[in-house]
DNA sequence: ATGAAAGCGCTAACAT
DNA sequence: ATGTTAGCGCTTTCAT
């Protein structure tokens, strides 16, 4: 215990190197594990180090290394239970590979293009991107630097990302199949955020796969919200106000199909699933409570970030032309909220 | 555009200087807004960077200006909707005053500790624990560096750090004096995580009042949960099973409230308000969701957030002996979830 | 307005 | 096993 009561400097390696006696090179040995130093010097410069309240500078020794051990993130809205859920599966997988996470937020509506100029700026080593985008312009200048760019359920076509995300098309396809075996007979889609990728796919196995079935066009009906628990609400009062309301609804994702629930409920006196089946996409925790139930595709979040993190480590190859997609395959997670044939074995 | 397929090294701002014919300094001339530099020059450097795909690199500006404009944020469970809130509204602010987010998350029960001690190496200018805290040894780690360290509804005394919390004593009291206004007779309180000040100053706030307006003990029953849903639906069906069932419930945060709520309803069949009045603490998005129209005592985020990043940028006082606390004061939201007497001007 | 020189705190290469 | 020297990429004096 020091009795200085103010320390006018942060101690550096020469201060720690004076106090023990030792060159300075010497102090920067003691703290890398494995370096060439007397176990007797290294405990030495350690006391010195404690002493004056030592710590290596980690910047510094990210300028002399080259390396950073830094990894941007940037979300769009990160209120949206699946989302958080990422951040936090990523944040924690990130840090127990020994890497530190730099955190953005992108208000709604913009682009993520200057807080991947200034993560770029701290000399990340590898970005991911959540529900939020870049131009191909920024993407460009991460390939220029070799700093892999992996966008989480966000994959853009044409430009030079990496991408990871759930095979939206499958899952809608795998919903309509069900719900047409159940027997309903006027479906409806809830779409998420125009022009979202993650959306249109969904939309798109959907639609694909009740066509094919000899559904038809008026017999479905395909309504835009914007992924929120207050648009889905909105979405199933318009769509049970039609003239021939739907008797199954897919939604985007969860929130909106929680929204839709008690819409029906709520709204229309309606019973779930009796009166309407609806199905949701994510597996949020709240599809779990008794109030919902909520039958739904499920996003392997942790398959995803596992898959997200070796891309950030693959690095970047020296030709790419047009970006890569990593798809990982939903599962259906039966629970309440729809009439579904009986499972088979 | 220039035509090198591979950039072997990354441009520096010698690289930049040789191209416009300028000296280095110059370079770093034509990135300040404010130096002394001809128009023209700063264009030709500017040009010259742009054609190198060149960015000034922040880290080596931070080793030289000994100012990183870094911030860390210490998380525990990021996934509780209040503290996402937080964690949006928080990083949001930062960046808009020119700070960077370093994020870290602790799994649960473990300390703050380690993950302080690393930021410090990166040299961050201040800290916001949430849901998550730090022994004093760490703090005085911080104190020591003259890094403000703030927590973040979880302040802890005789331990030197910043704290910023909603007045939760307050909350309680008021919650017990609406309850026991409408008439209620048996009381209960689901508690949060054990050892958390949050949970047990709402606790206290809640039963010292109770006491005071003559309630017995016997009538009154306290129990032990997590913060969780699942635990606060656990915990109401313990209440409910027990020979003396509550009629009004007051619940340490809003999801275990959602969580009684769906207990009460589901498991035994009662009515909310008129069988049993619950009320919760935060004010989540899901609070004012149909399904349970959750009366709440709401955290003013916004404002709370706003008194953290003071406190970061007051910086340490030298004499910093215990720690300082800011209290916010909560609101009664009321909703449908709990029969309280009607609102007086 | 611009250039030359020094230095931020560290690690790496080379000696010894 | 340890010390010496150089250098990471930048900003900041200090000259001119």
């Amino acid at each position: 215990m020091t009795l200085d009561t103010f320390t006018p400097k942060r101690a550096t390696s020469f201060d720690v190197a004076k106090l023990a006696g030792v060159s300075q090179p010497t102090v920067s040995r003691a703290f890398s594990p494995d370096a060439y130093i007397a176990t007797e010097t290294r405990q030495r410069v350690l006391n010195a180090a404690k002493e004056l309240g030592y710590k290596p500078n980690a910047l510094a020794r990210s300028l002399t290394q080259q390396s950073t051990q830094l990894i941007g993130v940037v979300m769009g809205d990160m209120t949206t239970p699946f989302y958080t859920y990422v951040l936090q599966v990523l944040t924690r997988r990130l840090q127990e590979i020994g890497r530190q996470v730099m955190l953005f937020n992108i208000p709604k509506g913009d682009k993520a293009d200057e807080a991947v100029r200034q993560l770029l700026a701290f000399q990340v080593e590898g970005l991911v991107l959540t529900s939020t985008t870049v131009t191909a312009v920024v993407a460009d200048e991460c390939y220029q630097r070799q700093t892999p760019i992996i966008l989480f359920n966000r994959f853009v076509p044409g430009v030079r990302t990496n991408g990871i995300a759930c095979d939206n098309g499958e899952g809608g396809r795998l919903v309509a199949n069900q719900l047409l075996d159940a027997g309903h007979q006027r479906l409806a889609f809830i779409a998420g955020l125009a022009h979202t990728r993650a959306s249109s796919q969904r939309e798109k196995g959907f639609i694909d796969r009740l066509r094919e079935r000899g559904v038809e066009d008026e017999q479905v009906q395909v309504i835009q919200a914007e992924y929120t628990y207050e648009s889905g609400y909105q979405a199933t009062v318009a769509l049970m106000d039609s003239p021939d309301p739907p008797d199954a609804i897919f939604c985007a994702n969860d929130i909106m199909a929680i929204g839709a629930m008690d819409a029906a409920r709520y709204g229309f006196g309606l019973r779930v699933p009796q009166d309407v089946s609806i199905i949701g996409f994510d597996d949020i925790p709240a599809a779990s409570w008794p109030a919902y139930q909520l039958t739904t595709v499920r996003q392997p979040v942790d398959q995803m970030v596992e898959a997200a993190i070796a891309q950030l480590l693959a690095g970047v190859p020296a030709d790419f032309a047009s970006g890569t997609l990593s798809l990982v395959e939903g599962e259906l997670v039966r629970r309440q909220s729809a009439r579904l044939p009986d499972e088979v074995e």
